[in-house]
DNA sequence: AATCCGTGGTG
DNA sequence: TCACCAAGGAT
């Protein structure tokens, strides 16, 4: 028997039991494969944004036996359009690491897990408990803010808050807390107007109590602008692509050939999570070299950057 | 420790 | 139009 209940724990698990957000496409079945490519998915991304890849992705991979010789080309695709693409590296080395030195199978332990490429101490814990039902703390933007104003924390500082994550997880119910935690996040301490009549942790709340909610803050750093002048060369209905290895964004993701420039006549503005694109499109002619011709019907087979995505689009309407 | 990495929604 | 930020992790 334990002595001290955790009050605000079961409290939490309770709470998801009746109003969790259960019908989510990743909770309908439980693997840790599913919840591994989820949580790979939903790093920085919103649920509404992940599902619809996630459906595709293990409509195409289902089981880590189904993507075992995946190459990393195929799992981009399925990436194409969701951003932060190195998750998609990610994913290939890490089920690559899994056949070899885990004869396949996901493996159970916070060790092995945070050892795989992409999964730091959140997405493990996250792992841990849902699919485990180990009671591993996690520290998503959803359990910052709640506990950041359970505890009416003024900053937020990483090993404190990775302790009040840790305090308040149910540890008789990680599967059912942990979803909770972030539903509870998600759907009702909005970082803009928290329903607070809502929340079943509403009488431990000292944000509540003293009316100041703690939100979270990023250092925001000025964005760098780079110019980009894109080199469109046509042929029978095809537009020469080049793999790129050397932007530093969007690698080995494909696109024209292009030259960054010290100014332009920007077509589109395109902001990155760190830089200020503006790109340029120039019909060219010439003969280029170290990519390949792609056919305006084979431009969805290629993982390309969003605006790229939509210029080629245009360009496969239009006057191809 | 600070910077890098995408895109879409919201105010 | 624009700032902010989301189920973060790697370097």
């Amino acid at each position: 028997m334990e002595i001290s209940k955790n009050m605000i724990g079961s409290e939490v698990t309770t709470w998801y039991k009746k109003n969790g957000r259960k019908d989510l496409p990743w909770r309908i079945k439980t693997t840790p494969y599913r919840v591994w490519i989820s949580e790979m998915m939903l790093q920085q991304t919103q649920v509404n944004t992940a599902k619809d890849y996630f459906l595709n992705f293990i409509e195409q991979y289902p089981d880590l036996e189904s993507i075992k010789n995946a190459s990393e080309e195929e799992i981009l695709i399925l990436w194409k359009g969701l951003g932060y693409y190195r998750r998609a590296k990610f994913i290939y080395q890490a089920k690559e690491k899994i056949f070899k030195d885990y004869n396949g199978l996901f493996p159970d332990e916070f060790e092995d897990i945070i050892s795989l490429p992409g999964i730091g101490k959140s997405t493990a814990g996250a792992i841990l408990s849902i699919a485990y039902g180990k009671p591993f703390p996690i520290l998503d933007a959803n359990v910052k803010r709640v506990v950041g104003r359970l505890y009416n924390q003024e900053s937020y500082q990483e090993k404190k808050f990775w302790e009040l994550s840790k305090k308040i997880l149910d540890k008789s119910n990680p599967f059912l807390f942990q979803q909770g935690i972030m539903d509870i996040g998600a759907t009702i301490c909005h970082i803009h107007n928290p329903q607070c009549d809502e929340c079943p942790l509403g009488r431990w709340c000292l944000s509540k109590k003293n009316g100041s909610f703690y939100t979270y803050k990023k250092k925001k750093t000025p964005k760098k602008k780079v110019f980009l002048n894109y080199e469109i060369y046509k042929r029978d209905g095809c537009i020469y692509m080049i793999k790129n290895m050397d932007l530093g964004f969007w690698n080995e993701l494909w696109m024209p050939p292009y030259k960054i420039v010290e100014n332009n006549n920007r077509e589109i503005k395109h902001g990155l999570s760190h830089r200020e694109l503006h790109l340029e499109f120039l019909v060219t002619s010439g003969t280029p070299k170290g990519g390949k011709w792609i056919n305006k019907n084979e431009f969805n087979n290629l993982p390309t950057p969003k605006p790229i995505s939509d210029k080629l689009e245009q360009y496969a309407k239009s006057f191809l």
